[in-house]
Parts: C-alpha cells; structure tokens; sequence
DNA sequence: CCCCGTACGCGTCACAAATA
DNA sequence: TATTTGTGACGCGTACGGGG
C-alpha cells in the first residue's frame, strides 16, 4: 500500500473507532453493527436499561483480569445475589472492545483530525496503539468456548470441520493445499500424494488420490508449486516434481478405474509431460543453488511473491469464515442471553412480590 | 430500463502476533 | 531474530432491491 493509502487506512480506523466510542457512550440503540450491538447488549447486561431501579449491580472484581469472565452480581432486595455472565465478557479481547486507553486517544486525535490531515499528527507510537490489533477469532471463539459449554470451538489448523474443503480433513496431514481456478482443492501430501476434492461433495466422495511414481525425496531446496488453470483446450492442469501435468480431463474416458468407481460425475485426471509453455501464473520450482543470473534472482522474487499472495488469499479466505462464525456464535449468544436476562427480570419480579406483599 | 444505494465477497497490502 | 500467520482496511466487482 502506498504512503498515501496508509495514510488513508490510518484516517478511517481513526473515524471508525471514534464512531464506537460515540455509540457506546450513547443509547446503543440496535443496529446492524455487531459493535454497536454489542455496546447495547453490554448496558442491557448490566442493568442500566433493564433493571436499573430494581437491583444493585455490581462488577465482581475478579473478573477484570484477562480471559477470565466477568461476572455481574445483580444483588436482589431480598439480599440474594444473582451472578450474571455479561453477553460480551469485558475482559475478553473482543473484536468490538475499545479499552478506556484507546477510547481518550482515538477522542482525542479525532478533534484534530479534519484539522491536521498530516501523519505527523499522530507519531509513530500513538498510531501503533491505536492500531494495536486484536486477538484473532479462533482464540476468542475457544476462550468463549471454555467460559461456555453452548458455544462452539473454533477447531484448530487442519481440522476444522466446515469452511476447509471437506475431504482435507480426512487426509494425512499435507503439505500444501490448494484451491484451483474451478473450486477443486489438491492437497499435494508429504509423500508426493496428491489429492483433489470437489468441493461440493461432502465427505470422503470426491476424494482423488495421486501417487506419483517420483515421490522420492525432493532435491534440496525445491519447492512443490502448483497451479490451476484453464488451458487452451479447455482442460485443467497442476504441476507436480518431475516436471509432470496434471491434466484434468474434459471427458472421463481416461479415467482410472478407482476412480470413476467413487462417483459418476468426478472430473478425471491424467499425468502428462508439459506440453507447451505454462499457463499463466504457473512458476515452477526452482532450487535456490541454481540461481544465477538477475533474470532467475528476479524470476525467484516473482515465485515467493505468488506463492505469498496465494497463501494470504486462503489465509483471508478463512480469516473471514471464521469471522463470520464468530459473529453467528455471538449472535446465538445473545439470544440465549436475552432469553434469560428476561427470566431473571421475571424472576426478580417474582421476589419482588413475595419479599413485599400487599398490606391492605 | 436505468440509476443509485446497499450488501457481500474477493484479492491485496500492511502490520501485529505467533512461531520456528 | 527471521519467518509465518492472522486480520483490519481498502478498492473493486457483482447482485439485488427500490425509485424515477
């Protein structure tokens, strides 16, 4: 990104979060924003909207600490103390959370924003705490996931059961998975074993095996790299060592008995020798040794690059997955919280009746 | 039908955090 | 300490619904 993009990035991180500090401050009236929604739910939790003239409410002190829940203690008249888990636990590093620190700088520096549009507004060390970045979802969804036994873990790595292609899961664990132009995954395993899912398919069908017959060990330094892409005649192919393709068939009529046994419309493989040059986007691997001239100096920086941007694009491809999980797990949250904040308002109705009973 | 606003997903970049 | 991973932010394209 360039200067003037970062500068850009910095601007609107700066109106973002000053916005979630307004709303929290105000009425945390609904809206789609999950921040904003779990602003509300926060005040709703602790009794300022729901409760507020019928219990004391009080933080347990305790659960300021980190990972650790908090916990109200709603104290009814009757001197019973209920504990409440809060919707959002405050000391969790919720992806909304605005700590009271960051809350007073991003105020601050937001009154001189439209003022000063200058990075050197904000030094260096100001704009790396407000920048500071929250802990990813995974560890927040499994921190939630030990507070409460209804919400679901975010598995680790090479098991996560939905979002990653279904038959991944199932493999020895691979080396490189990758995702072609068409929506296959091929896992490329430590043995050479390459394996492609559809991923439609669910479960273990789908699930193509391909050991190649040079699956010894790598030269040093060589790098499996794959890729996808549609060829001239239509057909798919993958690089494999050896200098081989994979050629996806257009038909099936060359396909390996094991496979068009598992389902009928399972694209077919072949290993071909490379017939012209690669496709676009295709690098083969090269061994760092080899590298000689400034052509293959620039030809290596231009394979890590693609192989970075390939990674970062799954990488953001499951960062927002679990997002969205994490946000369908806080959504469900507040449901079920909701329901028994309700509960313990009939409740503490109840024992308001009982604790004093009509005199006349 | 066209335009506009909104929502959503994707690829990419930058950078903090985690890991080797 | 270097490398890898995870994620916020941005820009772009697309789909969809509503209004003219």
């Amino acid at each position: 990104m360039s200067k003037c993009g970062r500068k850009k990035y910095i601007k609107t991180n700066l109106r973002q979060m000053t916005m979630e500090t307004i709303e929290s401050q105000q009425d945390g009236s609904v809206t789609d924003s999950v921040a904003e929604r779990e602003s509300a739910d926060m005040q709703t939790q602790t009794g300022q909207n729901s409760i507020p003239t019928l219990a004391q409410v009080s933080v347990a002190g305790s659960g300021t600490g980190r990972g650790s829940p908090a916990v109200t203690l709603v104290q009814l008249p009757s001197g019973q103390t209920v504990h409440v888990q809060g919707v959002i636990q405050t000391p969790q590093p919720s992806v909304i959370q605005s700590p009271q620190i960051q809350t007073v700088q991003v105020a601050t520096i937001a009154e001189t924003d439209e003022s000063a549009d200058s990075e050197g507004v904000i030094d260096s060390h100001k704009r790396r705490e407000i920048l500071s970045r929250r802990p990813s979802y995974r560890k927040i969804l499994n921190e939630l996931s030990s507070d409460v036994p209804g919400v679901p873990k975010i598995e680790e790595e090479k098991s996560e059961e939905e979002g990653t292609p279904p038959n991944i899961a199932t493999m020895a664990v691979p080396t490189s998975i990758y995702q072609t132009s068409t929506g296959q995954y091929i896992a490329i395993a430590q043995g050479g074993t390459i394996q492609i899912s559809n991923p439609g398919s669910d479960g273990v069908q789908g699930l193509q095996a391909l050991t190649m017959t040079n699956s010894g060990a790598p030269p040093p330094g060589a790098t499996i790299v794959q890729y996808a892409a549609q060829s001239a005649d239509g057909t798919q192919q993958f690089f494999v060592p050896g200098s081989q393709v994979v050629v996806q068939d257009e038909e099936t009529e060359l396909a390996p008995s094991h496979m068009a046994a598992a389902t009928g419309d399972m694209p077919t493989y072949q290993i071909r020798a490379p017939t012209t040059a690669l496709p676009q986007g295709v690098v083969m691997a090269a061994s760092p040794g080899s590298l000689h001239s400034p052509q293959q100096l620039a030809e290596e920086a231009t394979r890590k690059r693609e192989l970075r941007l390939m990674k970062n694009r799954e990488a953001a491809k499951e960062c927002r997955r679990r997002k969205k999980e994490y946000v369908k797990c806080l959504e469900s949250r507040v449901a079920v919280l909701e329901v028994q904040n309700k509960k313990l308002i009939e409740e503490l109705e109840t024992l308001k009746d009982i604790c004093s009973p009509k005199t006349d």
